[in-house]
DNA sequence: CGTATCATTGACGAACGTCAATCAGTGTGG
DNA sequence: CCACACTGATTGACGTTCGTCAATGATACG
């Protein structure tokens, strides 16, 4: 693990955070994030760093600031699921439980606002906005969690891949407010492999690639390269996405 | 929709009520608990009713005091997945939206503690201990959504139907605190049909039933009858279900 | 320029879905 | 009490989708 370690970043309170604004800590007015601020570290990290391992305890509760982070569940033979792709303002760990179900590793680099997790529990039970505002996040991660499920579960190859590219671009367009605008607001830029996108859809590597084949000849898409990629027809997308097609 | 109708039904308070110990309302103790049972209305579903549409707004929140309520998905196509099964002192619904993301739909005979969305919330507002407990409520529906969503995404199907028996096992003889005690701790009894197996576990009903006789025939449990099993090698399915056979 | 990493594409096979026949259990009416 | 029908479960034959294995192509980096 990499702990920021410039004096600078002691620097980096929340009245200064890109993100207070929109992330759980808003519940708090400026008067409370004070006391949030003080039980707060600000901490790099690379990409391609673990931050949590699964099964480890951990006291870690945080808030993205920047970047994306995986979470992972691995079984005995070295088969891999992500469960979650988190972004910036989204809430790692669990207040409840020191145990990590899975592991947290980072897609990019992150900036990460970490508390311990007991004493941002104390401050949640003493500030029940903030318990409001969090049961409202994990209530949309439930929510998402079970539209995920209903894909892996009653969907096919495309239709998955075709429902990950819209919910990218739903994340760039209609809820991570610090993304960069881009001048097409139809280009799609995100920082997966095939292999990190199979693994959150069910998939193999091959599998997504030649998916992705199929929009780019369908004309649906252009596959701009690896990372990238504008989308041509945004509501036929949206239809094989729900299944409409 | 059968609205409970006999007046002995509404002596039906929370003091007398055989879940509230488990439930969220457990988070109020005895002197709150009244202005709960204030809101309250105390409801039978038959079997096969569907409570709640998906899509329709709802303004339905209830605390499950006995029987098996599934939350499903329609694609547009007819292809339908469970996202989730809900047990007594299980909640249904959302305190946060009015927008039912899925149809609720009895398996057995349900008695429901409902209350109006909107009133609970504001209780839960005015309750932080509420809250709290139904944050941690939340929490663990997510913890398991996400354990489903590693199955579906990355298990064949006779681990699924594996895992599914287990968790079955789990849920009645450790979270089910109500659930009759058997004279066999190894005898399953489930009321759930070969085509909702398959429709929580992505597969379809033929598959479901390949496995069960597969996991007969192995010796791994004995099949009773079409909803009674007998769990012959707990450890070996337990294996089977963790992937690590 | 060579190497390493990741993506694409093809050939083939296995797992699961589809379709259909049969079987078992349950309820109903004569 | 039995015959019948109805529903749901099982089993088999076959087909499709996606996984596996392998070769090739593209891109980045030292």
């Amino acid at each position: 693990m990499s702990f920021a370690a410039s004096i600078e970043e002691l620097d980096l309170r929340c009245a200064t955070c890109p993100v207070h604004h929109h992330a759980v800590c808003q519940a708090l007015g400026g008067l409370y994030l004070d006391e949030l601020a003080g039980i707060m570290t600000h901490r790099h990290f690379e990409a391609g760093t673990e931050i949590v391992h699964q099964g480890e305890t951990s006291n870690l509760f945080g808030i993205i600031a920047s970047g994306v982070i995986k979470l992972t569940r691995l079984l005995p033979d070295g088969r891999q699921h992500i469960v979650c792709l988190l972004a910036e303002t989204d809430c790692i760990g669990d207040v409840f439980s020191s145990q990590s179900h899975d592991n947290a590793m980072c897609v990019t680099d992150v900036e990460l606002c970490c508390f311990h997790r007991k004493k941002f529990d104390d401050i949640v039970k003493s500030h029940p906005t903030l318990g409001h505002h969090l049961l409202q996040r994990v209530t949309v991660d439930l929510e998402e969690a079970r539209q995920w499920l209903t894909a892996l579960g009653r969907k096919n190859a495309v239709e998955k891949v075709a429902m990950f590219l819209v919910w990218l671009w739903n994340e760039e367009h209609e809820h991570c407010l610090h993304a960069p605008k881009r001048g097409n607001d139809l280009l799609l830029h995100f920082p997966f492999s095939r292999e990190e996108i199979a693994d959150f859809l069910g998939l193999t590597l091959e599998t997504v690639s030649r998916c992705i084949s199929k929009l780019d000849i369908d004309g649906v898409i252009t596959l701009i390269n690896a990372k990238c990629i504008e989308i041509r027809e945004l509501d036929r997308l949206r239809r094989i996405a729900r299944s409409e097609i």
